[in-house]
DNA sequence: TAAATTTGACCCTA
DNA sequence: TAGGGTCAAATTTA
């Protein structure tokens, strides 16, 4: 195990470790919910900043390699063509200049990033149909990011999420990947964000798109925060993201190991 | 009723 | 001309 992959697990043993505590907590004592909230943010905290690590080990690996084709290897990769065009199909979206490939048992709907889908194709020589989604400010900040989505295996279900291009809207930087509040506002460093683009300058979402985003993030963790019956679905359920999933996959991860075994 | 999704048609390249 | 990516009207959803 390098150090890349020490780190990522030190964050997720700590990620454990607090969901542990939140788990044991008496849910009837009102006076706890600050601590059960406080709790609460660290588990995010130490996924995001596991997911960081992963994401930059990746980005190293790729540095170093080279020629294999984006539809032979996985998760990520980059090649350098020319972008597709406004109408039709000028190139191949997967022979465009930015992309980052993924696979995962599950798909990758909750990515941090508000998609709005724009088609839906059969692929031939593929049982399954492709997905296409374009960044949902596409037209509000002419962000051009896309990612599609395809089911690539049936048995066990894999699925492949490929990003193409870079985002320039502003909102990722506030609300992407988890919606972590800090107690403290001037605490930039609460957000550990993972990113597939560069970051702008002009931050101006519109209102409404900001409160539709806050909601639906929102609205994510109502559905999959503090369900402590879901602990047990810790290694393979939704109610962990499936980014952390795969790291936990990737690393053989067992979600009961002890501070010990990874020290040993 | 506005926003999001679906789906058939269209466009373009290989 | 087949195949893949996108558009936009129709439909669904909240």
């Amino acid at each position: 195990m390098n150090s890349y992959q020490q780190k990522a697990m030190e964050k997720l043993l700590q990620g454990r470790g607090c969901a542990n505590q939140l788990l044991v907590m008496d849910h009837t004592e009102s006076d706890s919910s600050m601590e059960r909230e406080d709790l609460a943010k660290s588990v995010l905290h130490c996924f995001s900043d596991a997911l960081s690590i992963l994401i930059d080990t990746n980005e190293h690996q790729d540095d170093h390699s080279n020629n294999s084709s984006p539809q032979e290897s996985s998760p990520v990769l980059e090649s350098g063509r020319k972008p597709p065009h406004k109408r039709g199909r000028k190139t191949s979206m997967a022979e465009s200049s930015d992309y980052h490939r993924h696979e995962s048992p599950t798909p990758i709907y909750h990515d941090g990033f508000l998609w709005r889908k724009y088609g839906q194709k059969q692929i031939k020589e593929s049982d399954h149909q492709r997905s296409y989604y374009k960044c949902a400010y596409t037209k509000d900040q002419n962000c051009e990011a896309k990612k599609q989505v395809q089911k690539i295996q049936h048995s066990p279900p894999l699925y492949s999420t490929t990003y193409f291009g870079q985002h320039t809207c502003q909102l990722h930087q506030a609300y992407a990947t988890f919606p972590i509040e800090t107690s403290d506002p001037e605490d930039h460093e609460g957000s550990h964000m993972i990113r597939f683009g560069q970051p702008n300058t002009s931050f101006s979402p519109s209102a409404n798109s900001l409160r539709q985003h806050q909601n639906q993030n929102q609205n994510h963790m109502e559905d999959e925060y503090m369900k402590p019956e879901k602990a047990e679905e810790w290694s393979s359920s939704q109610w962990m993201s499936s980014e952390v999933a795969h790291a936990v996959e990737a690393f053989e991860f067992n979600p009961f190991w002890t501070s010990h075994d990874l020290s040993s």
